[in-house]
DNA sequence: GAAGAGAACATTAACGATAATGATAACGTT
DNA sequence: AACGTTATCATTATCGTTAATGTTCTCTTC
């Protein structure tokens, strides 16, 4: 007989099988010190009468919630969207549940996300910081609540962080575009504070290095202004950029439209090389050349990087760097 | 002074303030009996220890948790991220943190997630059901938590819903095709069991009759198989099939790069239509002519309904149709 | 000046689960 | 036969907060 909450609750499967609560919890979560026979008894008697776990309960008295919060701009943006997606079955799978918090990509309201995230105890933040220098983060730092930074990088040793291999990422965009006959190619990014985008750069600029073409046909170009971008465009065309790096796959598709609203052609007058390879993972119009970190393996290995946090506080951080893989399609020639 | 737990509780605050835990828990929520001067003090005093509320004892012992889920089928698909974006904005608004649990389109799965609601004790939930016959639904009613359907319609007098007017939605995009001209119009749906389908498909055909077409003219297709769909276009093609109404957005986009790999294009060929307008929510590649059904106006009227659900369980079932527009791209000519 | 009304704070008892111990019976050991 | 083991289950004390009452004390009011 359920108690007054409407919900079947330990004492009530205590009551009908006449064990103690105590007993009755130990048997459904299959501890120890139970015979076999009452486990089963119980678990029977529990499964008909409907019981279900209260984990606001356990959680107080346990100390664990079971719950992780992710922290991210906006679901708005496929990137974070597919990544929460993956993270929430990994999570399912473990056990947890997943409390999703959108910062909007504004920094006060990504402290009041943390302070959320506090509030509701979760076990664990996975957090993709707006910008490097998040002052949101030190709150979490502050707070001694486990967490992962994903995608970010926020200096040498001091949190746990899972990122792709940023360097490598830039470099075989750049190869890929050297071997397919480019000789001047540019990169353009909507921000140039992350370390992100500095790493891609970096190797998008050895790859030229590499084949012995001179720094000034590695150029750089960062805008956020759809106008000062279509002058960039321009510009570059005049000079004989004809291949285009884009910091990431959502800035590609835009820039795409621009550089199509300049009367221009892909791959004709631009080859435009993305990076974290949406395409791949939803069936998204114009798919694009892109580089593909698996969001499953990252998702996994921050999970994974959590998890160990939460028993192991002591450990040195940790940085998990995935390895990055070129996916070619034809918004290149 | 923290606990031991490493966070300041309420009995820490009372200790440093000379009040018991009581005082400063009614100080803190600025409730009656507390006298302007020390209900200041304990407000000081909290906030310069750091203390944060603990939702889950809080939640143990007053019933609600201030946590509402989303029971969706998968974020790599545009439409529930954006959707959950706004309702996590509008959430977070009303105090509220979101739980996002992803069915990946599994009715088992579906029943999992209902579950882990239901253990996590949130005090409502709102739910897309992959079918409208989904048993997940049985186990939620059941249950006794608060719900809204969302963009499903389950029968008449069951469950509050908030749904955008589908009927006039399809109409809306006949009556465009046929203004812009076209003749003999197809409707293109992954699925037919839902109601948002058969609706959609009768305001279709009610812009045709209006506009003196024949029935035969209306025609309406189903798959999910990608050589099927291109069959369907190739025959429609040859009947003279000039105007096409995809079921949603992400379904058209998939549709579009169908036809393109048919050798016909866009608009030349083939006038294409889709629904949800997530063009206009999201910078995506290839914005096509849609309907837009305000996701802010679908969020904030679902939250309301939910909460209104919470407060007052026995109100009848509660329907809110929500208004469409036509917005128009040039995928059409 | 006695009764009543507030204002302002304290006490007590949950909420439902679990960790840490206790207790009991059955059994083996020497 | 006395004692230790082991298996199995019971007791008790919280976890941190809030709802429901109590308790003072001051201030009216007739």
């Amino acid at each position: 007989m359920p108690g007054k909450s409407g919900r079947v609750t330990l004492e009530d499967v205590a009551k009908a099988t006449g064990f103690t609560i105590n007993t009755v919890s130990r048997a459904l979560k299959n501890k120890p010190d139970i015979s076999r026979q009452t486990c089963e008894a119980i678990q029977k008697k529990a499964r008909e009468m409907g019981y279900v776990r209260n984990y606001i309960a356990s959680s107080l008295r346990s100390g664990r919630t079971k719950t992780i919060a992710l922290i991210a701009g906006t679901m708005s943006n496929p990137f974070y969207a597919v990544l929460a997606d993956v993270i929430q079955r990994e999570a399912f799978r473990l056990g947890y549940s997943l409390m999703i918090l959108c910062s909007q990509d504004d920094p006060e309201m990504e402290t009041n996300m943390v302070n959320m995230a506090l509030s509701r105890q979760v076990d664990g933040v996975l957090v993709i910081p707006w910008s490097d220098q998040s002052p949101a983060m030190e709150q979490l730092r502050g707070s001694g609540v486990p967490f992962v930074v994903l995608n970010r990088f926020l200096g040498e040793d001091r949190d746990d962080c899972v990122l792709c291999d940023e360097e490598n990422g830039g470099y075989l965009v750049g190869r890929h575009l050297i071997e397919a006959g480019h000789r001047k190619l540019a990169m353009l990014s909507h921000r140039d504070v992350l370390f992100s985008t500095r790493q891609r750069f970096q190797g998008f600029l050895r790859a030229g290095r590499e084949a012995g073409l001179p720094d000034e046909n590695i150029i750089y170009g960062q805008s956020t202004d759809p106008e000062e971008i279509i002058r960039f465009l321009k510009r570059w065309k005049e000079e004989g950029v004809t291949g285009i790096f884009s910091f990431c796959d959502v800035e590609a598709w835009e820039e795409l439209s621009l550089i199509e609203r300049c009367g221009f052609r892909i791959p004709e007058d631009f080859s435009v090389v993305g990076f974290d390879n949406i395409s791949g993972y939803v069936a998204f119009p114009r798919p694009i050349c892109s580089v593909d970190c698996s969001f499953q393996e990252e998702a996994t290995q921050a999970i994974d990087l959590l998890r160990n946090r939460i028993h192991h506080p002591e450990l040195p951080p940790q940085h998990v760097i995935l390895p990055v893989t070129l996916i070619c399609r034809d918004s290149c020639r």
